[in-house]
DNA sequence: GCAAATTAATGATTTATTCAAG
DNA sequence: CTTGAATAAATCATTAATTTGC
């Protein structure tokens, strides 16, 4: 208690000339300074504190953080709707390639996906992404419910229909088909496109663009 | 099992005349192709499934998968190395950070990092959000392990370094110091920049840049 | 000393859980 | 109550330490 707050003086007084180490848009105060004076002091001259505020593009605004947040440093904060509202047709596309066997695809995959699903709607990479991952573990929690609640023997799908026997049988075979031998490494999170197109691209940033027309659907 | 086979060769069937629906690379069988015929018509005529084989850039290679895979679908995968080996100073930074309070990064924080940190070693935007994640959790599991081990009272700190302290109570109220009273929005991922980028970036997709001259460090 | 074998750390993914919008 | 979004926990896999037999 009383230490911490020895620290956070001594922190504070250290980097005084420093609005603070604002990254991003998070305030916090700088503590440890301890890099500095620890092995080589090369890190400090190249490492540059100052740029961590905002790299290219000056001050912006003093201190506007909880403003300009909306506006700057979020993206997908369009005004009007939050979070993603699929559509008719996306969910049945969606549904198609679960179906289908897919069950986490890769980064490349949910960017064709998130293609060719913005034909009928406003719809994200991280939607793809997460419609996955959640229809995926709901549907496990889901045949967990079922196989308890009715008390059956859990090793043999009752074989109703079609569209079942598809998502556990056959495709869970299909699923590790060609997975290449060695290890599965071509993975999702999308953080490797991102990272290979930011060679191109020249830190745009800052505008909100509406890509796709945004279909007046609701389901 | 009957069933399922079945359901295989009809799929089978139906498809024949795609390679396959191979999405990125993983090659699956399709099934359920129940999408043509259920309520509206309108979603086979505009969803292309011959754009999900590669949406722009006609046949590339036929079924090279395997030996394809390691140049034009793979990002990261260098001659050498696979997985992301931190310099000393990349640690050390990243350290700092976490030390100043710093948990998980949304996606602007992450990429203004990996900026940063890639000045002394190659590096990616997942690499960092990854470390934080592990780092967090490992030292939260240290934290238990300690707590658990010494058998002492658990909610007063040893206050045995400035670190701990920092790491545990000071930033702990700073880290929610202005983390907008709504709620955690701006995340990491990635996805949300990438979708940005992607309207400006024609999808380059196959080079291997080296961005960073990867210096001979060795810890 | 030095590789092969083993172990410890830790980077990368997946799964489970939780939060919150509608 | 359903489900999109986000985080935490658990797990997998690979690289560096290290031990060990020679």
């Amino acid at each position: 208690m009383e230490l911490s707050m020895k620290v956070h003086q001594f922190a504070r007084g250290f980097w005084e000339h420093e609005p603070s180490l604002s990254l991003g848009c998070k305030r916090f105060r700088p503590l440890a300074p301890k890099l500095a004076n620890t092995e080589s002091g090369s890190i400090t001259a190249s490492f540059d504190l100052k740029s961590f505020i905002r790299p290219e593009s000056g001050p912006r605004n003093k201190l506007g953080c909880s403003d300009e947040k909306r506006e700057t440093t979020q993206v997908e904060t369009q005004p009007g709707g939050t979070r993603w509202n699929p559509t008719q047709e996306q969910i049945r596309i969606l549904e198609m390639l679960y179906r289908g066997g897919m069950r986490t695809p890769n980064a490349q995959q949910i960017e064709q996906i998130t293609v060719q699903l913005g034909k009928f709607g406003k719809i994200e990479g991280k939607n793809v992404f997460y419609w996955f991952q959640n229809h995926k573990a709901r549907e496990r929690q889901k045949q967990k419910r079922n196989s308890l609640g009715l008390s059956h023997c859990p090793r043999t799908p009752p074989a109703t229909s079609i569209t079942s026997i598809i998502t556990l049988d056959t495709l869970g075979e299909v699923e590790r088909e060609e997975d290449s031998p060695y290890k599965r490494k071509c993975r999702s999170w999308g953080f490797e496109s991102m990272e290979e197109e930011r060679r191109y691209c020249k830190e745009e940033g800052d505008k909100t663009l509406e890509l796709f027309p945004l279909h007046p659907e609701g389901r």
